[in-house]
DNA sequence: TTGAAAGCGATACCAT
DNA sequence: ATGGTATCGCTTTCAA
């Protein structure tokens, strides 16, 4: 920057006033600094420009997993609505372990982010976000809330997605809907779901007892277990990616996949090639970065009021599996 | 830091020697100096450091789509390289737009990175990356090579790939081998598979005849074409995930799923769900990240050697659908 | 082994 | 409207 200061004839300060836009130079002298710019193939140096103003046009991203597709969609949202204002987005991966999650946010911290958008990982206590909010830095959590701290958050209608795929059977005629959700009873969506769908049973006044927590592995017995039972459910749901998959499995093996109306959590490639096509509830995660980008921006441009919670609609897309009718056993 | 001095009662250059585990440091003083960051909470300020430095501990990469599941898991392979060295990723997406590409390399540069990362954009010019390499930004080029630039890739067995399919549909009898390619013939990775789909039907002394350059929504077309054909395919092989899909939705409303054998390039989930199982040539975008980010690093830690290229191995894996005989029908 | 001080590159206040 | 300059927080010779 001083060379081109030089080359063009200027001071340090015209130069820093032409590359930021500043608000009063003389076109003349703007034209010869972008000459000296091109010339020199001046690049401007962030880091020092960060050091001076405490802001680094750069957020940084927590997922569980950056290669998980689900969190890439909302990486995808947030680059959208952050590249239209020139900020970077650092992503890392929290394992789901908070301890790893803190130490990335330390390490974004250290790196002067302006923001951090978190997918909260399970048990943690968020409360050391407090020093970053503290000192400017915008927070925002996505798919999950935080514990021990009141920030903005932006969420998926998990319990009314549920809720629909109740909705749905029970329009086909099912009374008898098993629901097989993620074991770990902890994690936020998973008991969103479950509580929706128990929700929307006991709305329709139907029976209660058909709802198993496993682990994907389990899948295939529970399913068994299900059908032999004294009461055999003429309807499915599963509540998250694994398991429908493995139910999947469970009831090509079984023979069962025209005779178990099944309505799975979240939208997978292929759903409309398995035979018959896999109906789901799905989520819009590319929605869930662009909100939670969104809320983050509107921080850094100074809302300073209560925390904001938005929860985004979850659709119903049916594809023949949900749609099979209780009377077809 | 200062503060952290202040309070330690040493100079700023002691702490900056603790805080970086600098060379000779009286233990006593160095655990008072512990002992103040404790207390005020001190955080290093990496974008001081980087400024002083010229190295900012983190990378960029950039990827077609950042949304992209095999991008997403490319990325996650770098990341777990990365993280071993406290090194953090910024992550963009080009759109496939060599100028957007561009623009998030410079952006990039203007942070610093010490690393770049990249997925090249179809048509671009990679010349203007000859400057960050003089400046010591290590460079690495991941699924595609550059062009008009020598520098360290990673890619995986195309051609290989599509030869593994052919040797196997041969291995089952077929002689009659239609292949439904990405029509964008400039991407290497397609131009690539297509050639290694000839080269082994020549050696096999098969006809070539029977290739065809689609569009995802051509290939339904293609496929009916195809099979009325004079000397219709006993086997298919799709050279790119979209068009898999699309060609299993025709096979399925053709209800030819049993009858032509077919192998996809590219895994994809629920493969193992169809009837029959989709039979896929996978590929390994976790290990090119990984393979990736190591060449990267090398660079950093002085290796100044000539450009490396580095293959990895595809895999075919049999689920049915490429094991379908050529006398079925 | 420790400290003093210069400087990385850019910004913004204060003059002019 | 433009220029001089202190300053951001840290690292790194150079001396002691």
């Amino acid at each position: 920057m001083k060379e081109v200061a030089a080359v063009a004839g200027v001071s340090l300060a015209t130069v820093s006033r032409v590359v930021n836009g500043g608000p009063s130079v003389n076109p003349e002298l703007a034209a010869k600094v972008q000459d000296a710019v091109q010339l020199l193939g001046y690049r401007h140096n962030v880091a020092a420009s960060s050091l001076r103003r405490g802001m680094s046009a750069s957020i940084g991203l927590i997922f569980d997993d950056v290669a998980n597709p689900f969190f890439a969609a909302i990486h995808g949202g947030v680059e959208e609505i952050a590249r239209a204002r020139g900020v970077l987005t650092f992503a890392g991966s929290s394992d789901e372990a908070p301890t790893r999650e803190r130490e990335l946010a330390e390490a974004f911290g250290a790196r002067g982010v302006d923001g951090l958008l978190i997918v909260p990982a399970v048990g943690g206590d968020h409360g050391y976000l407090q020093r970053d909010v503290a000192t400017g830095v915008a927070l925002v959590f996505v798919d999950r809330p935080p514990r021990f701290l009141d920030a903005d958050v932006v969420l998926s209608d998990n319990a009314g997605g549920a809720a629909l795929a109740v909705d749905h059977l029970v329009a086909h005629g099912h009374s008898r809907i098993a629901y097989l959700g993620d074991r770990s009873e902890e994690i936020y969506t998973a008991a969103e779901r479950l509580r929706g769908y128990r929700e929307a049973l006991t709305r329709h006044g139907l029976a209660n007892g058909l709802s198993r927590l496993v682990t994907p592995g389990e899948t295939g017995a529970a399913i068994d277990a299900l059908v032999r039972g004294a009461e055999p459910p003429t309807a499915l749901i599963s509540g998250q990616n694994l398991v429908t998959v493995a139910a999947l499995h469970a009831l090509h093996a079984a023979g069962l996949q025209e005779r178990l109306a099944h309505v799975g959590f979240d939208d997978v490639l292929l759903a409309d090639v398995v035979k018959p096509g896999l109906t789901v509830i799905a989520q819009d995660p590319d929605g869930l970065g662009r909100r939670a980008a969104e809320l983050l921006f509107e921080r850094l441009d100074g809302y300073a009021g209560p925390a904001r919670r938005v929860v985004l609609e979850t659709t119903l897309i049916a594809r023949g599996s949900g749609e099979l009718s209780a009377t077809a056993r």
